[in-house]
DNA sequence: CCATAAAGTGAATGACGCTTCATGTTGTAG
DNA sequence: CTACAACATGAAGCGTCATTCACTTTATGG
């Protein structure tokens, strides 16, 4: 399942270097950045990142998924403190409002956020975490609402629909008015 | 103010096909269209486009202010309506749906919406189409708010706030989701 | 230490887009 | 009707970018 073959020392190491240099590159620029850039960044050839993906959005497909892990890894320290004892609410507007400041200095988390509330599996790599955070978040939601702060209709749809439509390019303080904004229309009334 | 000397009879009839078919494309395919594109939608060979605008961005913004006058105009026909007994909250709500499923349609109203919420005036032809649009909704929102129906700490960048974030390519049930869940959290408690 | 397959290289290719300008066309004033 | 300015044309210039491939370098098993 892994590798047939073991990669090359010198090919691993590269593979290292192209990851980690994409991954900074797409965080501060976006995934438009050109392959050249990448490239450069990671003190490679262009030709390199051609023998280790197939193509750029294979490539930006990679470190977007790898990004998502941290949402992923978020909500499940979450639920996590959820189940210590913290107000399953509190842990869901926590969460938000991370996501929200994050995405507003990282464009590939950007485009994993988005990713969550568009084509919900744009790449393979993504459907496993996507599959981490929906049950991370649902069972967070489900507490939420048994706790009766949160409101009875709210699904985690609705919660990656707000995900897609965080004003992430925004000042802080207009970001901090939307969420208040929205939070004030999902407690329980 | 005008014109030093009116447009020669065919450049009038250019200028006018042009910005028909620059509306119509960028409206189906979004700013990003060529301009080869849109010469040809025109019957115009590219250079013609040039003599009529200095360069894409220009006449690009042209055209989104054009679209940004139909959300004044429907702005201010809320107001009308409002005047003549129609409850403020309703039509502020009306409002907000009928420019989501605009914008759901016309990516050169999304980018006009788009415009409001950010860069407040990335071109001055905007600018007091702008303030038509302001004016309008807030005394809307004040009228709504003296009525009862929307929140007292309301404000009109709050709107725009919501402009910005509209959900426009989602499917019309997340769009009106959202819509819902954020009339709760705006009507007074 | 060598043979060889794996990996790396980067100039070249082709596609596409904005913009310019030398040239040809046409409306219109007189 | 003519002459000229205004206008239109579209091929060519210039960039940028993804992707390829003939060739060189290098790791590593034997």
């Amino acid at each position: 399942m892994t590798s047939p073959r073991p990669l090359r020392a010198d090919a691993a190491r590269n593979r290292a270097r192209i990851m980690t240099a994409a991954h900074e590159q797409i965080t501060e620029h976006g995934p438009e950045v050109s392959m050249e850039q990448i490239a450069a960044a990671a003190g490679v050839a262009v030709g390199t990142l051609y023998k280790h993906f197939p193509n750029k959005s294979d490539l930006v497909a990679s470190v977007v998924a790898a990004s998502f892990e941290t949402l992923a890894d978020d909500a499940e320290e979450c639920l996590q403190r959820e189940s210590q004892g913290s107000p399953a609410m509190a842990e869901l507007t926590g969460f938000l409002s991370r996501v929200m400041d994050t995405v507003a200095h990282n464009r590939a988390v950007k485009a994993a956020a988005y990713a969550l509330g568009a084509d919900h599996a744009a790449h393979p790599a993504m459907q496993e975490v996507e599959t981490r955070v929906t049950q991370a978040l649902g069972r967070l939601i489900r507490t939420a609402q048994a706790q009766g702060g949160l409101r009875a209709d709210f699904t985690v749809d609705d919660l990656y629909l707000m995900l897609y439509t965080l004003p992430a390019d925004q000042p802080p303080t207009a970001r901090a008015r939307w969420l208040a904004l929205l939070l004030t229309g999902l407690t329980a009334r």
